[in-house]
Parts: structure tokens; C-alpha cells; sequence
DNA sequence: GTCAACCTTGTAAACGTTTACTATACTGGT
DNA sequence: ACCAGTATAGTAAACGTTTACAAGGTTGAC
């Protein structure tokens, strides 16, 4: 039983267009009946009903957010660069986790399209834009984050993951190590595609220097599977000098299992992880990490969203954003 | 230009009302007229227009869901434990940052209120709760999480930070620690002074024991502050031999000053963070903290909203579960 | 053959706004 | 005194659904 412009209307003895007028600061309404207009708004505690302008004006000012896990502190970053932003700019933000699960994400998806979102913003949860996310991404402006396949043919901004790889290689290399491990995430994502093409590109040709098949390991993004691939390969007496992990809780992980294997870090092995989370900072983890410029990549997708939105008829959406890496020296490496 | 009930409902030759019908599997439509809808239906790539559906349903399927700060890893994992259930039970949901700011959390009320969302989840900037924020929650099923006064007359799921505190002081005495210091977050926050109160219970009274009123400090919740706070007493040559936070990350700032004094951990100064975050395990950090129970707690919040928005009769809104909290012991006390 | 009951469908109102168009009343210039 | 122009207000349609009610047709029991 709200109230409704038209029990204001009714109490003003005005007509409903006229109490919409008023509110929503529209020129032609008389100063007078405009203040008592919003004189008895207040006092009825009057809330508008976004529900009912969404429909007439066809926009929401809600952008739909979807990211892999809120729990991975990569995420909320990003996350938090898109929703200052985009409050600054008078949106509100749908957040869903799509738990790393196609399926899941791909619900979430259509979900946001019928709540009718202005647009979404995606942090996918694999690298692969199949013909029917495309077919879906057609509807609203879409703009993807990390981990997007180039010619996805959708608007995305990444990191330049190759370079990424690159530079961790190069200074393990400049520190002596040649014996690689590789921890990735997924082994179909392509950023970790991407980061280790980089990082095989740095180290390999150096002579004396081995990644062989047996130390390249994938599972998923959790610690738990740094953890586990760290721990097996040690207890199998495959150890490496060096491990680059795709990511830093990879790379957090796989640093407890060398531990607890009573090897040290960084003198037996040395550690370098990816994006450089607040973890990685704190005194005693002190993580040798690639920066990824998490809060700005938010910021930067919304920005791109936004032109969408507010330029809906230009058709070619394929603008590729490359954000540049920065290697972060600390003490594991 | 999206394509409605009506296309479906011209092309199918029926009237829209039998389109609505058989799209939401009502009973009372020809399974022959039935299949022929959907079957247009997907041809057009309907998506049903949940704003058009909510104005008449009055219901958004949508809960709101405020917390102070995603990027500290405490609320991620409440949000999660509420996003997963409410995923489940059909809802979705909009994250708001209110960045422990009063006014940014009553914008969002405020903005939820106006998309009509059918319950909001609070985890409050500050424990007071007051006419005005009473007011607002009249409106609708609202639950506030952690941090919130008794008597709030709101429904609230909180932990029971007077045992958390006082377990904490426990501990500590056990260890034979008896010159104490206390970071607190804001000082007007409630389950800091809980937190605090539960300590001091702990330890006063305690012969030879000190928590003398200059090393009982507070600033805001981020790492940053305990930094700053410690370094500050540390550099006045105010040296406990125990500190207490009132969260993880205050505790990791906290030992980030002592280690780079030259201090170490736990020999010359103990340390006991609250929440137990994910970093607080990792290796290196080890940090004895107390356990909140995060994700059941967003879970328990959602149970309790849902409960309310199903009964919205029932008028005493002023439930209040209270969790346990639990010691962790690891390496830093 | 009649009528009740049911199955299927249509009609129209409602949800709470915005807005194009129209109507009215005033203002001031001539 | 007339008229154009302007300021203010009202009317009604539209947004895309759901749903109460009514209407028509078919079935089968008597």
C-alpha cells in the first residue's frame, strides 16, 4: 500500500501529471504548487516506483555485474572500480558470482536480461564466447573483462597477459633459476593460456633451462589447488627451483605445501604469483607477484559500457582494451 | 524493440492473455496451443520483461544486500553465504557498498526502496540505528547483519562479540601476557565495543594485568590503521606484550609495524586478530584469530528475510540470533 | 434433447509512471 | 479591445505484464 502520485495528486487536487512534472523538476509547474507538491510527497514519505518508470522509459540504470567468485580478492577490486564508478554516475549494480559454472553464468545472463539491466558487465568464467553468448550479448551492451579470448567479438578489456608471463620469466631467469614449474587455473582459460605462452616464451631457448610437460599443472583458481598440485609434485621428488602461478592464491597455496615440505622459500624455491591481491602484500607471505590493475580495469570496463549505452546505434562492438603488467618484487622470488 | 507477448500472441493467433498463460505454465491452455507458443517464443528469443511483471506481481524477486566494504574479505564471504541461498530460492540480488559511510548506506536504502526490492540485508556502517533508518525499514522485511545494538527493534543476526573478546583475553592470560593493547575499528561501532567490553572482562581484575587507557586505540577497519596505530605506540615506546584487534586485518597491519620494528611474533608481542579471514591461515601469516561464522551468517540472515517476506503480516520484527564465535590457534599468540 | 459442467480462450482492467498533445487563463503589446 | 504568446494544468495513451471475469464450445448424464 504505498503511496502513489496519485494519492498526492489527489491531496494537491492536481492532476498526476502534474505531481510527475513536479517531482522530477520539469519546467512548467507553478513554483507554488510545485513546493506543496513535494511538501505533502515528503510527509506521505513518498518513494517513486523505479519498477513503473523502468517500463515507460525503457532503462533500468542498473548494470548487471557478473565476476567467477567474490571470494578470489581479485574480484571484489574489479568490482569495486565498477561500482564507485558507476554510483558516480547514478547506476545501481546487479552483483552475481557465477561460481566458475558456464551454466550458471549463462542463467545469470538471461536472468539480468529480463530484470532489463542497461548492460552487463562480465568477468567470464571461461575464455570460450560460444555463438549463443553472442547471440545473447546482441541484446544490451555487453563488455567483458580478463580472461576474453581477442575477436570474442564483444567489447572487452584485458591485461596484456603475454607480457605478464614474460616479465616473470625474465626475472626468474636474471635470479639464476632454471628449473620451472607452472601452476595454472583452468587449463582452457586463456589468460592462463595466455600467461604461460608468455612465460615459455621467456624461459625457453635459454640454455639450460627446463619447463618440462610434467611441471606445467592445472586446476582450478582456489588455493586448495595450488596446495594440492605443489604437494604432489614434491612428494613425487619433482622439484623445481621456480614456480610462476597464473594466479596469487595458486601461488599461496603452493607456498604452504613447499613449506610444509621444510623447503624454503625463496632459497630452494622461488615463487612468483599473478595480480597481486592485498594478501600478497602482508608481512610474512610477502609474495613476488604481477600487478594487475584490478580497481582501474572495473573503472575502465564501466567507462566503455557507458559509451555503449548512451551510443547504442554504433553497431561494430569490438573494441579490445589492453591493460599493461607490472612485476611487483618481493620477497619469494 | 524488444519482441513482447503481444508479437507472440499475434503471430500465434491467440489473445495475449493465452500467451501469458502458457508461457508460465498456467493450467487451462490447449497443450497444443501451449507448444505452438512456446515454440514462438523461442523462435523470437522472447525474454519475459521481469520490470512489466513486477509492477503488476508487486514483487521483484530482488533482495538488496549493503555491506561496508567488499574489498575487506570478511563481507565477501557473508554475501556469499546469502548470494548462494538466494540464489537458490529464485532471488537475485543488488551489492551495495556503502564504504562505512552513513550517508552512501541511506542513498542505497533509499535506491532499493525505489526499485521496490522485497527485502533488504544489512550489514551496517554503524551500530546506531536510528528513527529515521527505523522509519525507512518499516517499509520492508529488512534484516541487519553483525555489528548492530540490541534492541535495535530490527530483525538482526549478530555474534555473541563479548564471548569473542573475552576468549581472546583467555588465551592471552593463559599465555602468561599481561600488558595489553587493544586496536579497535571505529569507535562508535558497536561490536568493536562489544569486542572490547568481552576483553576487558577477560582481563581486568586480573592481578598484575594492564590495559591501561593509551594502549586501547581506534581508527577505521582497513589493515592501514593498524599499521598506523601500531607504529605510533611502538615509536612512543609503548610496548605490549599482547595485542588484541578487532579484526584480521587490523591485526595484519599490526604485525606488519612490529615485524618492521624489529619485533617479533610472537616472543616480544602476541597477536589475536577476529573474523578469521582467509589470510589469516596462509603461510607466513598464521594468525590466531576468532573464528566468525561469515558465511552462515549471510545464510542465516537470508533464512530469516525470507521467513519475513513470506509472513509480511507478522508485525514484531525484533528476532535477533546470535552466533558463537571460536578460538583459532595458530602461530601469532 | 436439455442442461450442467468443464475446458479453452478472450476481454479488459490494473500495476505506477512519463509524456505528447490539448486546453485554459493570463500577460502585455498594439 | 484584441490577439499572440506564454505559463500552467489536464487528458489520455503508452510501457509489458497478470488475472478476474465473461464467453463460447464441447462433453456426457439424464
Amino acid at each position: 500500500m504505498d503511496t502513489t502520485i496519485k494519492d498526492i495528486a489527489k491531496i494537491a487536487g492536481v492532476s498526476y501529471a502534474t505531481v510527475s512534472r513536479a517531482l522530477n523538476d520539469k519546467y512548467g509547474v507553478n513554483p507554488a504548487t510545485r513546493e506543496e507538491i513535494v511538501r505533502i510527497a515528503e510527509e506521505l514519505n513518498y518513494s517513486p516506483n523505479a519498477i513503473a518508470r523502468g517500463l515507460v522509459k525503457k532503462q533500468t540504470h542498473t548494470v548487471g555485474l557478473i565476476i567467477p567468485d567474490i571470494t578470489n580478492p581479485f574480484f571484489p577490486e574489479v568490482a569495486r572500480g565498477a561500482e564507485d564508478l558507476l554510483e558516480r554516475e547514478g547506476y545501481s549494480v546487479f552483483l552475481c558470482n557465477s561460481n566458475w559454472e558456464k551454466k550458471r553464468e549463462n542463467k545469470y545472463i538471461n536472468l539480468l536480461i529480463e530484470k532489463r539491466v542497461d548492460g552487463l558487465l562480465i568477468a567470464p568464467s571461461a575464455s570460450i564466447i560460444t555463438e549463443s553468448d553472442r547471440k545473447q550479448f546482441e541484446r544490451l551492451p555487453v563488455v567483458l573483462m580478463s580472461g576474453v579470448q581477442s575477436g570474442s567479438g564483444t567489447d572487452s578489456i584485458v591485461l596484456n597477459n603475454i607480457k605478464g608471463g614474460y616479465i616473470a620469466g625474465q626475472y626468474l631467469l636474471g635470479k639464476g633459476r632454471r628449473k620451472f614449474c607452472f601452476i595454472g587455473g583452468a587449463e582452457d582459460s586463456f589468460s592462463v593460456k595466455e600467461r604461460y605462452a608468455g612465460f615459455l616464451k621467456s624461459v625457453e631457448g635459454y640454455t639450460g633451462c627446463v619447463l618440462s610437460p610434467d611441471m606445467v599443472k592445472f586446476g582450478d583458481y582456489r588455493e586448495k589447488s595450488g596446495y594440492r598440485i605443489m604437494k604432489d609434485l614434491i612428494t613425487e621428488r619433482k622439484i623445481p627451483d621456480a614456480v610462476f602461478a597464473s594466479n596469487d592464491l595458486l601461488a599461496l597455496g603452493a607456498m604452504q605445501a613447499i613449506s610444509e615440505e621444510g623447503l624454503r622459500i625463496p632459497e630452494d624455491i622461488s615463487v612468483i604469483g599473478f595480480d597481486n591481491i592485498a594478501t600478497a602484500s602482508f608481512r610474512g607471505v610477502e609474495l613476488t607477484t604481477v600487478e594487475n590493475p584490478k580497481y582501474r580495469m572495473g573503472e575502465l570496463a564501466v567507462k566503455m559500457l557507458l559509451t555503449r549505452i548512451d551510443n547504442p546505434d554504433k553497431k561494430e562492438r569490438n573494441e579490445r582494451l589492453v591493460l599493461d603488467p607490472e612485476l611487483i618484487i618481493r620477497k619469494t622470488a
